[in-house]
DNA sequence: CGCCAGGACGCCC
DNA sequence: GGGCGTCATGGC
């Protein structure tokens, strides 16, 4: 990755990203696209920053009126630009299935997101599909002035002062999350830093947590990048690409192979 | 209309 | 420990 400044805007290159496929492949869940690019509200530690993107052509990208500080501090980590993923996917291409998932979607990078956040986005996501999970994000940001809700927000609230999110059965789960992470319960930053098992453990103590919903709070929001959600499209590729396992050369980068192997088999089963 | 969704829980055996 | 019905809601 090298970059310009030009004006207000930060002028990216980059071969390894598009657009499409990092930011609508189902790990996020707040861009929008709109008529220049794709416009969200990222959720940091402690502000909701803001950003418009917009993709030029192949590998060039314009970051609108940001400073070169703000890029260099939030989003050159939050795109993960410091991970060669050329190496990666050369790595990944020693396996048929996933050479020919790189090669559908290289554009694929595994986005550095807040753990809150990811936190309450997967319990959401649980028997749901992404239109739907995007719906309740937005109706629950929409309360809140656009800005994501921090825990101790959300932790005033109840199942039913939460109808508004039309969340279903996930409502009281939402709470229980708010409640651990708000009152201590739940260290988010110790458990990212754990050992991975522990770190599992810690996370599913949370209601409405279970294998699936930790280990998407582990990539996404931690960037644990061994971490492997197994999902409905996954246990498709899984039986079907990969009867005697996933191969090994693989596992200590299996989440980021991962987002390949989901974007390509959702795709192909469109056609 | 019925089937499904980036699943987890509670209960059963 | 594994199997199965249930859970809200709405996209398709």
């Amino acid at each position: 990755m090298d970059y310009t400044v030009k004006n207000n805007d930060i002028i990216v290159h980059e071969p390894d990203l598009d657009l499409d496929e990092t930011l609508d492949c189902g790990q996020a869940f707040r861009w929008k696209k709109i008529e220049r690019g794709y416009e969200c509200t990222y959720t940091g530690s402690f502000v909701n920053d803001r950003l418009t993107v917009s993709q030029t052509k192949k590998g060039e990208f314009i970051f609108h009126d940001t400073t070169e500080s703000d890029f260099l501090s939030k989003w050159l980590d939050y795109f993960d630009f410091n991970t060669d993923y050329s190496e990666l996917k050369r790595c990944f291409s020693e396996d048929e299935t996933l050479a020919k998932a790189c090669g559908f979607a290289g554009g694929i990078r595994l986005l550095r997101q807040d753990s809150w956040e990811c936190l309450i986005s997967f319990i959401i996501s649980q028997n749901n599909n992404i239109p739907r999970i995007k719906g309740i994000i937005d109706r629950l940001c929409g309360n809140y002035g656009g800005d994501f809700p921090e825990p101790e927000q959300l932790a005033k609230e109840n199942a039913d002062s939460l109808a508004y999110l039309r969340s279903g059965f996930r409502a009281k789960y939402l709470c229980d999350a708010a409640y651990k992470v708000n009152s201590g319960d739940i260290d988010l930053s110790a458990i990212a830093s754990a050992p991975i098992d522990e770190a599992r453990t810690a996370l599913k103590t949370i209601k409405g947590v279970g294998p699936k919903v930790a280990e998407c709070v582990l990539l996404f929001g931690m960037h644990r990048v061994e971490a492997f959600p197994v999902d409905v499209w996954i246990k498709r590729v899984l039986a079907e690409y990969y009867p005697n396992g996933f191969p090994d050369f693989a596992k200590d980068n299996a989440g980021i192979a991962q987002q390949y192997l989901f974007h390509y088999i959702r795709n192909l089963e469109k056609e």
